[in-house]
DNA sequence: CGGAGGTTTGACGTAGATCAATTTGTGTGG
DNA sequence: CCACACAAATTGATCTACGTCAAACCTCCG
């Protein structure tokens, strides 16, 4: 499956960093609660930087020294297990924090699918943050059981569900994303491979391409260029999803 | 699968409650951190519960009006699917917290599997707990992310791995989650069904009970009793759950 | 324009689901 | 206390959805 990309000459891009001022800048989605006294803090304590796809943010052991906080762009987050399988445990989009855990190393690696912006802060400095402002804590502890619940229904379908239950699934899930921090773009951008979705939902790349085509065939969804998305029958997609019909 | 029991006759059991004092009772897990005074705040505001083996402490769909912190026993977490298949999101023990999210409504069914007392608090009044608290929202925060590691595994395991390795994983969390709280009994009490097991690893009754008549045979583990297990051969079942071995 | 990574499609094999029959264990009522 | 009824577990015989292997085909980028 998938073999870890060996040092893709990805790093050729500029990796612009500068420290993170500004609206978007201050730990997106943690920070939405707080005064401006404590975003300035915040501020000096984080650095904003931008980096192309398929750079690798940390790999799956690494200490776990910082957090990051997406600004832009999409995130992959994957295990791979000994036998070269790999699982992707989630995606992560604008808002969402990624890297803080209570493990001294990281669960999973992290990758862009995207060219991304994000803040990067030290963890021992973000503690400090928490400590020094409950709203902030709460609001941590929020997005973390909304993780978990989502988690858990990724749980469900992975578990029980038909392959192209899972692939409706995702692409509801996919737009559901989107809708959830603001307007949902027209053609669905959809830069993980099929690959990546196969191992999102614990099929394979060739079944994740079948379910897909099948889908374009019965025109339920349509792919108006690479990596673009249009769902025409939600409510068919919708149906399948819920198994609540095979095929027809 | 597993249809939902239909109004068993459990409720005969007594129930019995009463305010939640002494040490087991304050929410054990969560108020590790705290001191005494505010130890003290929290007893009268929960209070403990005494019930008996398949009690349902709630179903998905119910308004989350109150959080349960388990004392003593397990406790099964589960989704129904419309086509009546079920997914169990995990099982929990002492120490853990049940029925807190974000959510207006419980995610999940919440069912005791074993005898099992705990202590009972209204959402609201845990929220003015937790901001009076830092610490013990701290500690809830490490809980969640904890939890959210968990189930990521479990995604892992359910996603990736092939039968007789999700089998013997979920053995050694088995043990693990002994371990974790404790020592580790000996004969490990194991009170879940065959169909609770393998709706958790996302396989048929039949194929966990192939499974565990295999690891029998092969003297991988002992079963001395009814709902009783034995691990013999740890390291042989840890390989198996790798996938470092398919059968031998 | 060439080459690599991604995608599609087909033919085939298999792990595990499904269906079914039997055994074992357990709470209930006479 | 025993026997009955019912739930859980075991085991076997099939069936099938999806994985595996393989061969084109696209599409982007250098």
């Amino acid at each position: 499956m998938a073999p870890r990309d060996a040092i893709r000459p990805a790093l050729r891009d500029a990796m612009m960093t500068d420290p993170c001022i500004g609206c978007g800048g201050r730990l997106a989605g943690l920070c939405q609660p707080l005064d401006t006294s404590a975003l300035d803090e915040i501020s000096s304590e984080s650095e904003r930087v931008t980096q192309s796809a398929r750079t690798v943010l940390f790999r799956e052991g690494d200490p776990a020294v910082r957090a990051f906080s997406i600004g832009a762009g999409i995130v992959k987050l994957s295990r791979l297990l000994s036998d070269g399988k790999q699982q992707v445990v989630g995606f992560r989009f604008a808002g969402d924090i990624v890297g803080y855990g209570t493990g001294k190393t990281y669960p999973y690696d992290a990758e862009l699918l995207t060219g991304a912006s994000f803040c990067r802060i030290e963890r021992s400095r973000l503690d400090t943050l928490l400590r020094r402002h409950p709203v902030m804590e709460r609001r941590l502890l929020d997005m973390c059981l909304q993780e978990l619940a989502a988690t858990q229904d990724q749980l469900v379908t992975v578990g029980r569900r038909s392959a192209e239950a899972r692939v409706a699934s995702f692409l509801l899930g996919l737009e559901e994303a989107y809708r959830r921090r603001g307007a949902v773009p027209d053609p669905l951008p959809m830069p993980m491979t099929r690959s990546d979705i196969g191992d999102f939902l614990g099929l394979t790349l060739e079944t994740v391409s079948r379910s897909l085509s099948h889908f374009k065939k019965q025109k339920w969804i349509e792919e108006p260029a690479h990596q673009k998305l249009r769902l025409s029958d939600r409510a068919m997609l919708t149906e399948l999803a819920e198994g609540m019909v095979q095929d027809l």
